[in-house]
DNA sequence: GAGCATTTGTGCGTATGTATG
DNA sequence: ACATACATACGCACAAATGCT
């Protein structure tokens, strides 16, 4: 560290850091050393390296998490939102690799909400698919798929068989399907969903709800999708 | 209470709170009476009252916060995203009275993501306008604004005489633009934001990075909205 | 900044009512 | 009649967030 070069000793130690992150030796996702220990390195005071870490936190470079550490920042995913959004097919457009695990698949009765995004009556027999989605082997989203039973016969069974629910739809008696409307929100998750999307609980989940249609105009689904607000970025093209 | 009606206790607390609610004896916004207070009258243990108040707010009726009680759920805006977002239009739309309060208008020059968010070189001179967004008198948003100072010479005054943008704009020689894109992810609020926003420091902020163009799709302005997460909804019908 | 009162959040142990086999 | 499982309800203690002095 060079004190008289007319550089505040925080954008040095900043700027060091940054070519640690930029240049490779720090991959994305990985921990930083503690604070106290860039303090020893640099020979500077704790408040230093702070301001520094503030610094670059600022600039999306780290993301500092109390009681845990200073981690880089991982690549985020642009999902993008239009008529037709499908998970699997803007993963692989952005050379990545998605995949899914299934958490539960079964019929119930629609319950208030339910009923009324699909437009049906309460109590009516709907099936739900839950599920977390996956990019190069890390969660993302955890996402809960309500359809009209009566609308799509057998659509549990297809998708069970081929694990996907474009496919499944397919074979229920629906060819193609598109994005009406998505509505978005933010909150915390609940200890589960932090768990299932491996994120502390601290940071908040992005919430979308969509209305999916038929070719027809029926509404074949109702989604919601749960994502990791550092993971994903919600994008609106228009 | 009736402890042999064959309904749970705290089933009966809920609809006995939400009866309250939906009557009009506890508007939106309002407070709850505690707890302890509602356990004691009802002369049930706390434990039942959260049981009953956790249901209510898995329903939306009411917003629980930590420390400082529980409130009615106040009606959430819902904010359209499309080619011609306009705050005041929008608010307007849903016979809502929107109004705004400026918190600094500078001049700057641009930083890394700002410069590339407007197409324009690192230390370009912007300007900056930051607001906040109220409806119905109270805060909705906090938003920042550059646009490329060349590009609508004069926009500052004319904002502090017009005190819209979209008028302003004109003034300098921008008769209308467009939003192109608009990514959309969710962090925790600065104290500062929380203040402005007067929203608790633990509940979340939708953030939305926009970027407008003008008719010929030159770049106009790079906004950042940042949205109290209980206050407000975005929309995209596609 | 420290200290304090208020209020919601969480964990654990226990008891009871209800439905099922 | 009995065992089991589950949801309901209670009591107590402490953690965590907020607002105030």
């Amino acid at each position: 560290m060079d004190r008289r070069a007319g550089i505040a000793l925080w954008r040095q130690i900043a700027e060091s850091v940054e070519a640690d992150i930029v240049g490779g030796a720090a991959p994305p996702g990985s921990r930083l050393p503690t604070e106290a220990e860039l303090a020893a390195r640099f020979g500077v005071n704790r408040h230093t390296v702070r301001r520094a870490m503030e610094e670059l936190e600022r600039r999306s470079l780290v993301r500092i998490e109390q009681g845990r550490g200073s981690f880089v920042t991982e690549d985020v995913l642009d999902y993008q939102i239009g008529p037709r959004t499908r998970f699997s097919e803007i993963v692989a457009r952005q050379n990545r690799e998605p995949s899914g695990q299934l958490l539960r698949a079964v019929e119930m009765p629609a319950d208030d909400a339910v009923a009324a995004a699909l437009g049906v009556r309460r109590g009516r027999s709907v099936y739900l698919i839950e599920r977390v989605g996956m990019v190069d082997g890390r969660p993302v989203a955890v996402s809960a798929h309500y359809f009209p039973a009566q609308r799509v016969p057998g659509l549990l069974d297809a998708y069970a068989r081929l694990g996907s629910i474009t496919a499944a739809l397919r074979e229920a008696g629906v060819p193609d399907y598109f994005r009406k409307t998505t509505r978005i929100t933010a909150r915390m998750p609940t200890p589960q969903e932090a768990r299932l999307l491996r994120q502390p609980q601290n940071r908040p989940l992005l919430v979308a709800e969509a209305v999916n249609v038929d070719a027809k105009g029926a509404v074949i689904e109702f989604g919601q999708a749960r994502y990791a607000s550092g993971r994903v970025q919600l994008v609106v093209e228009s």
